[in-house]
RNA sequence: GGCGCCAUAGCCAAGUGGUAAGGCAGAGGACUGCAAAUCCUUUAUUCUCCAGUUCAAAUCUGGAUGGCGCCU
């Protein structure tokens, strides 16, 4: 009976696709194309693009990529929905795109998750990662920081581990913001870290698009002197001018954090781009290090693929998702 | 041509007789409510080369080579 039951659950699990991978594999452009071949609508998920006004250093899609090769436009969720002044979070995340995914299925087409923020992938397609209505209580984390700069980090650390050790035993003692974040779970009565397991609600196939490591590196260092041909500079000065203060979350984003000293004058031009390729490049890493341990990925060699184009790399999809898909049920059971 | 200064990792360097700091870059990793954030680990059997002094030399001496500066 038990049996038959979790047979069922699998029989209603609603698909999901999505295309993961560091930046600049040209994920965007994958996406838009296997939307169109399959029926499907694109969910973001970048924790940069949900700003408005972010537009060319979060290398969000333009109205005209979203087009495909065959003329149809598909359409994108989780772009744009808040102003640049307001504090997104990945609980706002889980929310909003999970009513994404719902609103998709519900219209009988496919949601595809393309993006490059592991945790926000995360929170919507593990189970392990449902979260709970809860406001983030900036007073209380402002409290902790000013207590661990006048006491030391240590002290936190040290309460940390009294109240709730095996928190304590996950985070390393000069992780401030995890060690806020546990005491600010501790204080709610959480003093348990959370399973991390790989079940997903979803019948998933998630794709990665993999490129080594110099080919990544030069199309990287591509993006950013395109970024600062279509104008970079001016979008930075201009959300400034709008009023937005360069300590507002939006601003600390890669692309924009370090193009704000070169508009205030504070550096040429040369060396803002440096660091900002530099600093992409060491996102790139981080970003291949949180996918690499995600056993369900299907890695695609972009660079085999690209020569066929994104329409090459989205048929190449196509042919393998009905094998994968399989493989992604057993694996679920296993782990 | 003469005089002076310098030579330590891919880069910036500390070390002035007792067995090669640190930072950056590079590489690897962690990550459950800021994640494009935050944090961790790791990199010179050897100090330009050769000879000498010494129990012991990156450190002292002589020479070679290269660089920089000044003078003719």
């Amino acid at each position: 009976m038990a049996g038959k039951v979790g047979n069922m659950e699998n029989e209603e699990k609603k698909p999901l696709l999505a295309i993961v991978g560091p930046t600049a594999t040209g994920k965007s452009a994958v996406a838009v194309e296997l939307a169109s071949m399959i029926g499907g609508e694109v969910v973001s998920a970048d924790s940069v693009q949900v700003y408005r006004g972010l537009d060319i250093g979060s290398g969000k899609i333009s109205k005209d990529e979203m087009v495909a090769s065959d003329g149809e436009r598909i359409r994108h969720h989780l772009l744009d929905v808040v102003s640049p002044t307001e504090h997104y979070s990945i609980a706002r995340y889980q929310e909003e795109a999970g009513a994404a995914v719902a609103d998709i299925h519900r219209r009988g087409k496919i949601p595809i998750l393309c993006g490059g923020s592991g945790l926000y992938i995360h929170s919507l397609v593990n189970v392990s990662y449902r979260l709970g209505k809860e406001e983030r209580n900036t007073a209380f984390r402002d409290a902790l920081k000013g207590e661990a700069r006048k006491n030391g980090l240590q002290t936190l650390y040290q309460r940390l581990q009294r109240e709730a050790p095996s928190l304590a035993a996950k985070i390393h003692p000069n992780d401030e913001r995890r060690i806020i974040r546990g005491l600010e779970k501790s204080e709610k009565g959480e003093k348990t870290a959370a399973v991390p397991n790989w079940d997903s609600p979803f019948s998933l196939a998630i794709f990665g698009l993999y490129l080594p490591r110099p080919a990544l590196y030069s199309r990287i260092e591509g993006r950013v002197d395109k970024m600062i041909e279509l104008g970079l500079v001016a979008e930075v000065r201009r959300l400034l001018e709008e009023g937005i203060v360069p300590e507002a979350q939006s601003l600390t984003a890669l692309g924009y954090k370090e193009i704000i000293p070169h508009v205030r004058g504070e550096c040429d031009l040369k060396e803002a781009v440096r660091t900002l390729k530099q600093n992409t490049r060491h996102f790139a890493k981080r970003q291949i290090t949180w996918f690499m341990r995600d056993p369900r990925i299907v890695w695609l060699q972009m660079d085999r693929l690209l020569a066929a184009g994104s329409g090459g790399v989205a048929e190449e999809i196509t042919r393998i998702l009905p094998q994968y898909r399989q493989e992604i049920l057993l694996t679920q059971r296993i782990l």
